[in-house]
DNA sequence: CTATTAACCAAGCAATCGTTTGCTTGGGGA
DNA sequence: TCCCCAAGCAAACGATTGCTTGGTTAATAG
């Protein structure tokens, strides 16, 4: 028989040392947070924390891949579930992008937070992770029925741009993140009045 | 009699200084920029920069500080001299804003870049003047005619973090700033196909 | 010519950085 | 019972960090 509770126990282990690298480097930067600062928010000493990851920026680009991970997971499932209304699923995407920045988890955010050029020796790596989630906004804009002189690069980029920017802004009290994500949209198909 | 010629070389030593560590700061993010960093770009050694400035967290504020003013009076001015119809205002501060920060000049980008996270000793002025400086958003996308069901802060939030992500994804040889600028404002006018 | 001062260098401070090393511990398999 | 191995501790490594200090240089003022 095998034994899953040791092996659970391990990865929770490991996966509370990735939770509090995420919240740290969302708080203060990647260059602003040291291996000992995360090793006592997760409770050890920092040398212990090379026996799970090979280096920090094997750590930060194990973050970067969770986050990856739970946004393309999300809009994944979003466009999968959604109707066949281009601009319907546009929203789609971007409610489940804002859901998963803006609904706790700090994996994603650090997919925002932290630029490519932080970490130099992992650069490479950021950047095509972040360009291989970004190609389904590519896929759903380019469906959409837009008059021939609007520049769809321009219409992706402008939203992206929009909807990273809100961890900077975002309250929780106010609007949640459907609603954001519905505003967004709503403001792309044109909000002059008549 | 004064010394006018004294005094401006050492403006001028001072601000290679700024635009040294506004370059690096870009690229680096600012905990990964170390002072000896900025010392070797501005062919001096490290302890002289503390000849200009009393710390690291003091010269990221200068430098802070000529991005929001450069940012400033290029949105000012183009106010100043923009007719009356409120999008167009709108577009003409936008183009002001995107025209700094696309145009060579670091200060502006690192403006946008390093957030006040990153230097916990001087986050309250950097928020200041960052707030500062975008409150003029504020009273030119007040002055829109817009739906009564459109959210006027959200559109703003839209358009600053659109705006202040294209130095992540512009590349020079294709739309101009003030294209952009021209696209973003009609795409929030509406671009949906009739 | 002397005195002053702005501007910088050379050297080093204590602290912290990412990382490595050798050792301990507790629980499961043979 | 013996052993093993995942998991982490304790301590230290050299390098780098932000910053300080004391002296040097070139130019200006009187």
């Amino acid at each position: 028989m095998s034994a899953p509770a040791q092996t659970l126990r391990s990865d929770n282990r490991r996966e509370l040392i990735l939770e509090s690298a995420a919240e740290l480097f969302v708080r203060h930067g990647y260059g602003g947070t040291s291996m000992r600062d995360i090793a006592k928010a997760t409770g050890m000493l920092s040398g212990s924390l090379y026996y799970h990851f090979a280096s920090k920026e094997a750590l930060l680009l194990s973050v970067f891949e969770e986050g990856v991970r739970l946004l393309s997971d999300a809009v994944d499932h979003a466009l999968a579930t959604s109707p066949d209304d281009p601009w319907e699923r546009l929203q789609a995407a971007a409610q489940a992008h804002l859901s998963v920045l803006l609904d706790g988890s700090h994996f994603a955010q650090v997919v925002v937070r932290v630029l490519p050029g932080d970490a130099p020796g992992a650069q490479a790596e950021l950047i095509a992770l972040r360009d291989q989630y970004e190609a389904r906004f590519h896929t759903v804009v380019d469906a959409l029925p837009l008059t021939p002189d609007t520049d769809r690069s321009v219409l992706r980029l402008m939203l992206l741009g929009a909807m990273n920017h809100t961890p900077v802004w975002f309250q929780p009290g106010r609007a949640t993140p459907a609603q954001l994500a519905r505003h967004f949209i709503r403001n792309l198909r044109g909000t002059a009045a008549p």
